[in-house]
RNA sequence: GGGCCCGUAGUAUAGCUUGGACAUCACAGAGGCCUCCGGAGCCUCGAACCCGGGUUCGAAUCCCGGCGGGCCCGCCA
């Protein structure tokens, strides 16, 4: 292990020696045979997923090509002048490929070392230069949580996980749309008197109230309906217009803000059952007030593509950026000299430009126009930074559609884990009569909201997912569950090897079984699926790895007894110690909570 | 009409940015495993790259054209 402060680089992926190893000798052998090429160009073709012939694969046809080679003769001509590798034995070739295997005592040494000595930070990279901000969630505080919503929470979420395990200085942020048509919607029906609500509004909400609703349910009952009236009613219409005119001017109605913050948080309530959090909390309000919005105007106007409307209007003449409108304007300032959403967007961006190296936001894939404007908007002022864009599709609902408030088809947050609850409360106590039942409410929500955000995380951020109950609330197959069922498993096991650990010494010869072998090179991969996961935001790469180790790691424990066994028992435990950790390691990534028992 | 995204077994998904050897995993289906450290589990079997061109030694992956689905195209947010 590197002693502190030598400033050295602390390893943190046992891969790196081997590939290294690899590559160098491979570009040693494509010397002694008369060809030249660059390591790197080595590297990016070297498979460090193996093949099904070994941990690492090189294909020959490129250089073959070069050569004017048959490839497979190639192969076999490389794989005699491939220099002894004390790590790595001597390749195979087959067909044009040259197939290494890591030596499994080396493989198996060099993993368990590095997981037990990192503990909880095996898999982390070493600190990145550069302040991030991620922007997430960003729902409007108009109601609860909805299934499609907090799709962008959770990826948002575990995004920022990963990348602070890559080693970046993250700060999480959340823009709360308080001045926008939305919010003074809300704030417009409760500035009314009850017994004044148009009728069709006050019969949405009477009858349905209960005194334990939560403050976002409450304040937020009235909006879909609200909504759906002002679409028809030109005059209320004309009221909620006065609510926005006096927000922007800086004079709001005075219970505005508290109306949308008590929304808030009750929607936030909901994201930390999820353990979802934030840093920092950003008004749109306050960049009217401390007037970043009023600069940002002044620059748009005095952008070289800027042009005045004839009702006085201001907008960029964005034909040069080909955005997909049937018009070219993109307008920043009404005619009544109010900013417009984009307008305060571009403000809001400029203050994270100038406190972070990265900018990332998640959106909703109905959003990509307004990314493309905003960053036309950024280019006709001439600011060279723009935010990175992590774009999610939607959650339809089965008959299809997205889900949706106002439909009547959006599936709550809360109910969505009110019924997970009931069902894991089930499981639990058909399984374990013997637990006390505080106990067994504490599991049944570790198990309930780790199945919600498994089941959404899983899937790659650019595909649709169809809302059904029954997949959502799967406990079995690939699902968090079944994750926290295996480390609850390897914990029961040290728990009955208590004595023997930690720490746990090992004989890397101990540990020869398939399994075992197939375990310790699936918790070595670990470090390199952070890595992958934080430079393409692919999160979901993250739960296809958790689900491989806890399946590695259950075939492991059916193959192999731990505590019966003889002479490889220490080893053995050391294996399960190091199988845990990891498992413990990628569910916080996941932000699915360890279970010791279950 | 224009733009972006998606299309992989019955269902749902991975692999696609960097083209490479028998395409991953789950649910459902068929058949096995509880004298054994926790069966929310394990083993075995059957089953898929939307269609048509192109580039290439090689295409699920890249390019073009269809078809099907989603989203967006506002002085809304």
């Amino acid at each position: 292990m590197t002693t502190a402060g030598s400033g050295e680089a602390v390893a943190t992926d046992p891969w790196t020696p081997w590939i290294a190893a690899a590559s160098s000798g491979i570009v040693r052998a494509a010397g002694a045979v008369g060809l030249s090429l660059p390591e790197s160009e080595v590297r990016t073709l070297l498979d460090a997923e193996g093949g099904p012939e070994g941990d690492l694969a090189f294909p020959v046809h490129r250089l073959a090509s070069l050569a004017g080679t048959p490839a497979d003769e190639l192969a076999l001509r490389l794989a005699e002048r491939f220099p002894p590798t004390p790590s790595l034995t001597a390749p195979a070739a087959k067909g044009a490929y040259l197939n290494f295997r890591v030596v499994p005592e080396e493989l198996v040494r060099a993993t368990l070392s590095l997981v037990l000595e990192r503990g909880d930070a095996y898999g982390r990279g070493p600190p990145q230069e550069g302040a991030v901000c991620v922007e997430h969630t960003s729902a409007n505080p108009t109601g609860p949580f909805h299934i499609g919503r907090v799709r962008n929470a959770i990826i948002g979420d575990t995004l920022t996980r990963v990348l602070r395990a890559a080693g970046a200085g993250v700060t999480t942020q959340y823009y709360i749309d308080d001045m926008g048509r939305q919010a003074a919607m809300v704030t417009w029906i409760w500035g009314k008197p009850r017994d004044s609500w148009p009728e069709p509004i006050r019969a949405s909400v009477e009858g349905r109230e209960g005194p334990d609703d939560k403050v976002d349910l409450r304040w937020g009952r009235p909006y879909p309906a609200t909504s759906a009236y002002l679409k028809e009613h030109p005059g209320a219409a004309a009221e909620v217009a006065e609510v926005v005119r006096k927000i922007e001017s800086g004079s709001p109605p005075p219970e505005h803000r508290a109306i949308a913050g008590k929304i808030l948080e009750g929607m936030l309530a909901s994201l930390a059952r999820l353990g979802i959090g934030f840093d920092e909390f950003v008004w749109e309000s306050d960049l009217l007030r401390d007037g970043s919005v009023e600069r940002t105007l002044d620059r748009l106007r005095a952008s070289t593509l800027a042009v005045r409307e004839e009702n006085g209007a201001w907008a960029i003449d964005a034909g040069g950026f080909a955005l997909p409108k049937e018009s070219t304007k993109v307008v920043f300032q009404r005619g009544d000299g109010t900013s417009l959403y984009v307008t305060r967007d571009v403000a809001y961006h400029l203050a994270k430009f100038a406190r972070f190296a990265r900018v990332i936001d998640v959106l909703g894939q109905d959003h990509r126009l307004h990314a493309r404007t905003l960053e036309a908007l950024l280019a006709a002022i001439g600011e060279s930074h723009r935010p990175a864009f992590v774009i999610y599709q939607d959650i339809t609902v089965p008959e299809g559609g997205r889900m949706s408030t106002r439909g009547g088809s959006a599936v709550w947050l809360d109910q969505l884990l009110e019924e997970a609850v009931e069902r894991a409360r089930g499981e639990v106590l058909a399984r374990r009569p013997d637990l006390p039942a505080s106990e067994v409410e504490r599991i049944a929500e570790a198990v309930a909201t780790g199945a919600v955000r498994y089941h959404i995380v899983r899937v790659a951020p650019d595909k649709a997912v169809r809302f059904r109950w029954e997949d959502a609330l799967s406990f079995e197959g690939r699902s968090g569950p079944f994750v926290q069922y295996s480390y609850a498993r390897a914990s029961s096991v040290l728990r009955k090897g208590e004595a023997e650990g930690p720490p746990y010494p090992f004989d890397p010869s101990r540990l020869v079984d398939p399994d075992e072998v197939a375990l310790v090179r699936t918790l070595s991969r670990f470090p390199g699926v952070v890595a992958y996961a934080a430079r393409t935001s692919h999160v979901h790469a993250i739960a296809g790895y958790a689900h491989d180790l806890a399946e590695q790691f259950n075939r492991f424990y059916h193959a192999v007894p731990v505590l019966r066994s003889g002479a490889e028992r220490a080893s053995r435990l050391a294996l399960v110690a190091a199988s845990r950790q990891t498992l413990r390691n990628v569910l916080e990534l996941l932000g699915v909570a360890p279970l010791e028992t279950m």
